[in-house]
DNA sequence: TATTTGATTCTT
DNA sequence: AGAATCAAATAT
């Protein structure tokens, strides 16, 4: 099942623990890729100075401002994309960065975008849509006492926020 | 228009 | 500890 709108418009925070254990599915032509989630990040909105909307609305976070369940994708220290989801109702920018995946080879944001081949191009694709990319649940369950929460890394910039637990990982996946 | 910066990763 | 590498944000 195909995660929903109404699973990104919520508290930004309780949709970066709940995608834990959904599958991130990349269709490239008519090969099918789908990977457990074992590694995301909060940014929670405006007041967030981890937040890249933080700042207000610009051309990069223009996405972030719009409807849940979009893809939010730039291009970092000019080399990797990082792969993010739109939450929060629209006017609201919050998204969670996908970190990484159950796989050796996408272990960093950085990693599994080179990986399943996400770039640019992709910044605003609809995900709630069975088009090249979404993230589906496929009835794992994740205990609550099975994820960790830690600071977010990379964002020492931010002040007190980059103090704030806003980083899950799915103990044991390493 | 010019300079700085970064939700990273790989090499030394 | 440093390099790679560039679009977009910020400074001028």
């Amino acid at each position: 099942m195909i995660l929903q709108k109404d699973f990104y418009n919520r508290d930004t925070t309780a949709v970066a623990k709940e995608l834990l254990g959904k599958y991130l599915v990349r269709k490239i032509g008519n090969r099918i890729l789908a990977y457990s989630i074992i590694e995301t990040e909060a940014y929670v909105g405006p007041n967030d100075k981890a937040c890249h909307a933080s700042r207000g609305f610009t051309k990069r976070t223009a996405v972030m401002f719009g409807p849940p369940g979009i893809a939010y994708i730039y291009l970092i220290y000019g080399m990797y994309y990082c792969l993010n989801i739109v939450t929060r109702e629209s006017g609201y920018p919050a998204a969670v960065l996908i970190r990484a995946l159950d796989h050796p080879e996408m272990t960093g944001p950085g990693r599994l975008t080179k990986f399943l081949n996400i770039t640019g191009s992709h910044n605003g694709a609809d995900m709630t849509k069975r088009y090249t990319l979404w993230i589906e649940n496929r009835g794992v369950i994740v205990k609550k006492n099975a994820i960790t929460a830690t600071p977010r890394i990379g964002v020492g910039y931010a002040g007190e926020w980059s103090k704030k637990p806003f980083r899950y990982i799915i103990k044991n996946s390493d």
